[in-house]
RNA sequence: GUGGCUAUAGCUCAGUCGGUAGAGCGCCUGGUUGUGGUCCAGGAGGUCGCCGGUUCAAGCCCGGUUAGCCACCCCA
């Protein structure tokens, strides 16, 4: 028999799960909006060489092609078409497809599913969602919008706290520091000492420095250095003086170290006033990506942090250069797929229910169908989301179909009498029991009744 | 891509020394006269992932395969 199988990494959820997903984007959206961000969608697809362009992802894109398609044809192969696998290549390329109809510098974001062909895990997904805002500027971007992104970012994930979700720890660096420490002392592969450094957390600061001595030639001198620099970490600009101590007694101070520095002190600033406790400078974020150029950002639900990052990004000089043009940027893309899932199989959240139905109108029998009918267009005409039972079974079996679905409320309208006449409808609560009459022209549920709602599970 | 573990009812799982399958939950029906949940009584539902091998006999042992989970890699 063929069995139904979920695909492994393409996530789907149960209908109330739909409603905290739903609930979560709206959130997101709502508070990138509140800033100024304008929303775009791209196409699903990008030129296959487009996306390879951003280095050794190839072997996790999606390649399109049809079924039919004429496989000497495709040989040629620079027509291909690959799923895209995050939302900032395709942005880039939107950014020059239309730089001379867009205003710079253009704040966006943009939330779309991507598709890697990863091994799926516990938060690892093949098809996911991503929620990404990123700013871009005409050949230059001030740098006062790397200290705003992740401040906006907080906000959208602290505006998810009321439904359950964790407190959030924005982890940042300046890749300026660390490269200009890291060839401060001599170490000059700072992509690779990146790398091991990255490691850290998994292998511990024994193995990194062995690490960084077997696989970057560093001296145990060297090694000792990357490993203190990455220990440092903390709220306020202290921090900024303490990497400055080590760099001197290092001998390790740069023009570049300082520029880093500098705006690394900047955005802690900012942060510890207008985002208190929720950004944390810590020098041991790495971020494998290459293209980042100046501060890089990885957030953390604080007591999941197994899960890994749920929204990272950072700053790239070069986001889109068409030649002529360089288009400099700065983003953060949250993992929503991520979020969501963990949500829901930690129990996190629940939503109150998975329909969006606040009542069942019941039916009498199939002759008054009509009259059931006629109810429910009342209450939706005043925007009150309704259904109408499916069969006139007993009513015992109708408010069992509600309660099933957590549908709040069951409407009995009013039996007709030996006179003709329909006597008064009744409306139940079938938490509570509670039956009164009721009239379909003037009844209303309350307010928290009315959709579903998402709340923290243990509410 | 590499490695480990797993696969039995809709779900979560038991299944001993190989002897042709069980529980809990869920689902359906009933417990008169149109009002659910609790309780009671009944009931439906499984080619034991798939293919092959060993055996008188395989859910159990062996090989393969597919899928899932986990770790690595990488990343949201």
């Amino acid at each position: 028999m063929a069995r139904i199988a979920p695909l492994s990494g393409f996530p789907e959820w149960l209908p109330d799960g739909r409603v905290v997903e739903q609930h979560v984007l709206d959130t997101l959206r709502r508070t990138f909006e509140l800033h100024g961000f304008a929303g775009i969608e791209t196409r699903a697809v990008e030129p296959l060489e487009q996306l390879l362009r951003k280095g050794e992802t190839s072997k996790e894109v999606y390649v399109l092609r049809r079924l039919q398609a004429d496989p000497e044809a495709d040989e040629a192969g620079d027509k291909q078409l690959g799923l895209h696998f995050d939302l900032t290549v395709p942005f880039a390329r939107y950014v020059l497809e239309n730089a001379g109809k867009l205003a710079f510098p253009f704040k966006r974001y943009q939330i779309q599913k991507v598709w890697r062909g990863e091994r799926p895990q516990d938060g690892r997904f093949r098809e996911f969602v991503q929620a990404d805002i990123d700013v871009v500027g005409a050949g230059e971007l001030p740098y006062h919008f790397e200290v705003e992104l992740p401040l906006v970012m907080a906000e959208a994930l602290g505006a998810l706290r009321g439904i359950g979700l964790p407190p959030v720890r924005v982890l940042v660096n300046n890749r300026k520091v660390a490269e200009g420490f890291y060839r401060g002392v001599g170490l000059e592969d700072v992509e690779g000492v990146l790398r091991q450094v990255d490691k850290l957390d998994k292998v511990g600061p024994d193995a990194v420095a062995e690490l960084l001595q077997a696989e970057q030639g560093a001296t145990p001198e060297q090694a000792k250095a990357c490993l203190e620099l990455a220990a440092i970490s903390g709220e306020d600009v202290s921090v900024v003086d303490r990497v400055r101590e080590l760099a001197t007694a290092y001998g390790a101070v740069t023009d570049l170290l300082e520029t880093g520095l500098a705006e690394l002190r900047a955005l802690v600033a900012a942060a510890a006033e207008r985002a208190p406790g929720v950004v944390v400078a810590d020098l041991k974020i790495a971020r494998g990506l290459d293209y980042y150029t100046g501060s890089v950002y990885e957030t953390v639900l604080v007591g999941h942090e197994q899960l890994g990052s749920i929204c990272s990004g950072g700053r790239y000089d070069t986001l889109a250069s068409d030649g002529k043009n360089t288009y400099p940027g700065v983003g953060l893309s949250i993992g929503v797929s991520r979020v969501v899932s963990r949500l829901l199989s930690a129990e996190l959240v629940r939503a109150t229910r998975g329909v969006p139905s606040a009542v069942v109108v019941a039916v009498v029998d199939e002759d008054q169908r009509a009259a059931s009918d006629a109810v429910a267009a009342a209450l939706r005409g005043r925007g009150i989301p309704v259904e109408v039972a499916p069969t006139a079974a007993k009513f015992g079996k109708q408010i069992r179909y509600a309660d099933r679905r957590g549908i709040p409320y069951v409407w009995f309208p009013g039996a007709v009498g030996e006179d003709g006449v329909r006597g008064p409808d009744q409306v139940k609560d079938i938490r509570s029991g509670e039956q009164t009459p009721a009239d379909a022209a003037t009844w209303e549920p309350p307010a928290e009744d009315r959709w579903p709602r998402v709340i923290p599970a243990d509410a």
